[in-house]
DNA sequence: TTGGTAATGATAATCATTCTCAATAAGGAG
DNA sequence: CTCCTTATTGAGAATGATTATCATTACCAA
């Protein structure tokens, strides 16, 4: 029995399902793990939390599951150049689109901030609209990422 | 004399210079590869376009130095999610601020797209301040990645 | 309950990147 | 220009994240 874990079913059966997929102990506890554990876990830490939940979990069947789901769109993978990938569950039945981070250049860290309001909805009006003239391109998702100093490091200066 | 390649002294020299590091064949090399082939080349692309000019080199010379020149700002890093980093100069001697890509998520095609002008300036204005404000994070530079189709992979469709 | 097959676990293979270290060359002093 | 010091290099080994392989397992439709 498959959807184990957390207690009643989860939004993600259905779009597994429905995908065609099939809803196995391993893709559970993944989607589990993610949707509890908030913030940006990597392949490595994923299997590691999985362990204590479901032992018999294997790191490339947490690879291939969270290739899966980035795929289909259920989680979204970043890249904050430390070498390792890192996944953050797209939160809720209904995907957001938007994704905003602060890097800190000098310690590292990974700050999420949400979205803008009402001034980036309508930047990202003018601007999806500006980007479909230009290039032809059509916009589904953007990532904003803000380098520069986190408060910690700031104050040490 | 390591300032060979293209005819006369390049900016980067002096900011090598200044930085007290040594302007090194190798150095040189990456660079004025970086400058005139425009893009986002990986490392190992690199490496290839510097053997042709300069046949002793390395490959993890070529990584030191762009390890290096990132450090110092001369080069910008980005990560598509396709495995390997790829590189782009900051172009000119003075560097620009932004960068923004498109990512066809079908054919995986990057495309440079300019900033948006005055739209630009002002949402990036309030938003600089939001961020201060809220997190006490001191923004320095940033990059927008918008995710969608291509216009070749629409017209397929 | 059962069979077909997608999915898994274990492990080997791959591939980008980093490390090591003896040899080299940049560049300041004379 | 030549010598000396030491940062930097080239070659290759080592690392570490991710992917591929393949026999075994367990979803789930009938």
């Amino acid at each position: 029995m498959p959807g184990g874990f957390g207690r009643g079913r989860r939004w993600w059966h259905r779009r597994l399902r429905e995908a065609g997929y099939k809803l196995t102990l391993s893709r559970n506890a993944v989607l589990y793990v993610l949707s509890s554990a908030s913030g940006h876990l990597s392949a490595e830490e994923i299997y590691f939390k999985i362990h204590s939940i479901y032992p018999a979990s294997s790191l490339s069947s947490v690879y291939r599951t969270l290739e899966l789901l980035t795929r289909m769109g259920l989680v979204f993978k970043f890249d904050f150049g430390d070498g390792k990938a890192r996944y953050e569950l797209a939160q809720g039945p209904n995907s957001i689109k938007r994704h905003h981070h602060l890097v800190c250049m000098n310690c590292g860290r990974i700050i999420d901030c949400g979205n803008f309001g009402k001034d980036e909805e309508e930047f990202l009006a003018k601007i999806e609209n500006s980007i479909l003239e230009k290039f032809n391109f059509e916009v589904t998702s953007y990532t904003m990422r803000f380098l520069g100093l986190c408060d910690r490091c700031r104050s040490k200066k």
